[in-house]
DNA sequence: CTGAAAGCGCTAACAT
DNA sequence: ATGTTAGCGCTTTCAG
């Protein structure tokens, strides 16, 4: 039985291993793996391959991001990966950016500034090639990133921030779609629960709601914030029941608001929709599961991480910055009062 | 007014360009940086610091992996980011890789063998540490892991895979306590909803199950195999409902299922638990807001993570291999027909 | 305490 | 079609 001449032993297999084995030059080695920029001849080709299976090279990446100046790999920094919204958007990036054959690396932020600021700086030593913020507030500290000097976007940002890419949704839109409907079932004292982290920039779900309620010739219902997290609607959730006027319908902007108040209603014995409506935003695949299942303004997901990653790394990139603002679609189920 | 001499303009400052703003050696901007080997003079590091702030200097991940050999992350395979429990997971090891310094890289095979085995290849290529798999199957093909000479930890597995670390939980005592409960409960017909990806090997949750279910002197209940899904538990919770000997409790052995049949039981107008108990299995955030709250076993997510990071880049690692088995805690809650 | 320099694995321009 | 080689930015040994 003979030995193969593999040493599998000593550290792991270069480039160069495989040129000696295969007995070309380093350089058509590259030219396999990479398929260019030169050809190479196919008996050539297949030397090199068969050595490569052979030894079991794996190409460096780290070499190759430092001759390359790219990682080929693009960061994301969510607030919080515990929301499926931010799940779905994450997973939906690294589909998007895999197509193109990028990598994605993910951060979390758990709600706090200064978390972010450093997965900002982390990404930016990793050499990644973009990053998408999904910041914890609406009027991110853009200057960290600007200083970085690599190509970015903030996703879920209606606004038209200077000096850097976004996609958005139109929250304001949304908004009215979700009131309109519940006005369309007759209620006429609509509430509304809303983030803490606005920032200073004015929420487009609050201006959505307001605006369609004095359209109607409605009073302004009742606002409650509370965190955008299933304990913070929660909370929210038992201060609407306690109030002297209490709303026949509510608002609630994230999906995870919407199930903290729905567990809030159920304590209380509230019948939803009976006795309370419910349309929440979002559209994560929670709101399908809860009972009753919700009335959801689902945001178009996966157009948004095929928006981001086109800007960042697809063939338009680098041209002038981009705005973009996709549009949301009411998905009717039961907590609305339909069916 | 003067113009400071920094260059923001021509490409990323690299540690040469440090060197000479501070004069000094690129040696010394590294001893600063890395706070070693060597010590330097404060007046030194002070002007090190001073230029690093000054140009905006951003050490380069990538030709720091190169030279270590190591990048300083851990790569992170589960098989699907859309459930919570893995979710929290990988947050748990995002954190607790942090604490010794590592990034964390997550990727989602989609409950795909194809996927799972090009996400460790990626991974591998990436120079990262270490990986974590949490596989799709009972027992995944670590040839994969092997070959690529990275250490590695099986996730969520609690058997004793050969040639691999691992760490996982005591199913079989979890589902014990979990039936045991039912049984406390006067249940004599329990079903179990279990998952379809079980490999060879037996899901600790179905022989704990039935064990529990003799001992008692019980007959064996009714098991549904599906995914572990919400839609794959609201399929099982139909068949469940369907069946001629309905069990008066279920034991889903994991949370998503759970919520899929829960869904399944509302809509029926079954009411849980007076009409049926359920009893699930994960302790992630969903079960406790779901509705009723589900009775649950936990699963030490953050202890798991830890063991993990431990077991790949604590002080021990390089050791023999291990095989760590925690256990879980059962969480009452109402759906089993408590309080 | 500081500096010079080798070299990590890879790519691609330039030679043959 | 294939080979040679410089150099990406960094760490660290070895010399001063």
């Amino acid at each position: 039985m003979t030995t193969s001449a593999v040493q599998t032993s000593r550290g792991p297999v270069t480039r160069k291993d495989v040129a000696r084995y295969a007995g070309v030059s380093t350089a058509v080695v590259s030219y396999v793996v990479n398929g260019g920029p030169k050809n190479v001849a196919p008996g050539t080709e297949a030397k090199v391959r068969e050595a490569i299976r052979v030894l079991g090279y794996r190409p460096n990446a780290a070499a190759r991001a430092l001759k390359l100046g790219s990682s080929e790999t693009i960061g994301v920094v969510v607030p919080d990966n515990t929301n499926p919204f931010f799940t779905q958007l994450a997973h939906a990036v690294e589909d998007a950016a895999a197509e193109l054959g990028f990598g994605m690396v993910l951060t979390n932020s758990d709600g706090s500034l200064t978390r972010e600021r450093k997965n900002i700086r982390t990404l930016a030593a990793r050499q990644v090639d973009g990053v998408f913020l999904a910041s914890c507030v609406f009027d991110p500290d853009v200057t960290e990133l600007e200083a970085s000097e690599i190509p970015s976007v903030l996703l879920n940002n209606a606004g038209s921030p200077p000096g850097i890419n976004s996609v958005g949704v139109d929250l304001e839109a949304g908004a009215r779609a979700a009131v309109e409907h519940l006005i369309g079932h007759g209620h006429t004292n609509i509430g509304l629960a809303i983030g803490t982290n606005t920032g200073n920039q004015l929420d487009g779900r609050e201006v959505g709601w307001l605006a369609t309620l004095r359209d109607a010739g409605l009073p302004d219902g009742p606002m409650l914030h509370g965190p955008f997290t299933r304990p913070g609607g929660y909370e929210v959730g038992k201060r609407f029941l306690s109030m002297a006027n209490r709303p026949t319908a509510i608002f609630a902007s994230n999906d995870m608001q919407a199930i903290g108040i729905l567990r809030a209603l159920h304590e209380a014995g509230v019948r939803v929709p009976e006795d309370l409506a419910l349309v929440s935003f979002d559209g994560s695949l929670d709101s399908e599961y809860s009972w009753p299942a919700l009335t959801t303004v689902a945001q178009p997901v996966k157009a948004m991480a095929e928006a981001a990653v086109q800007a960042l790394v697809g063939k338009g990139r680098g041209d002038e910055l981009k705005h973009q603002i996709l549009s949301t679609e009411l998905i009717i189920r039961q907590s609305c009062g339909c069916k």
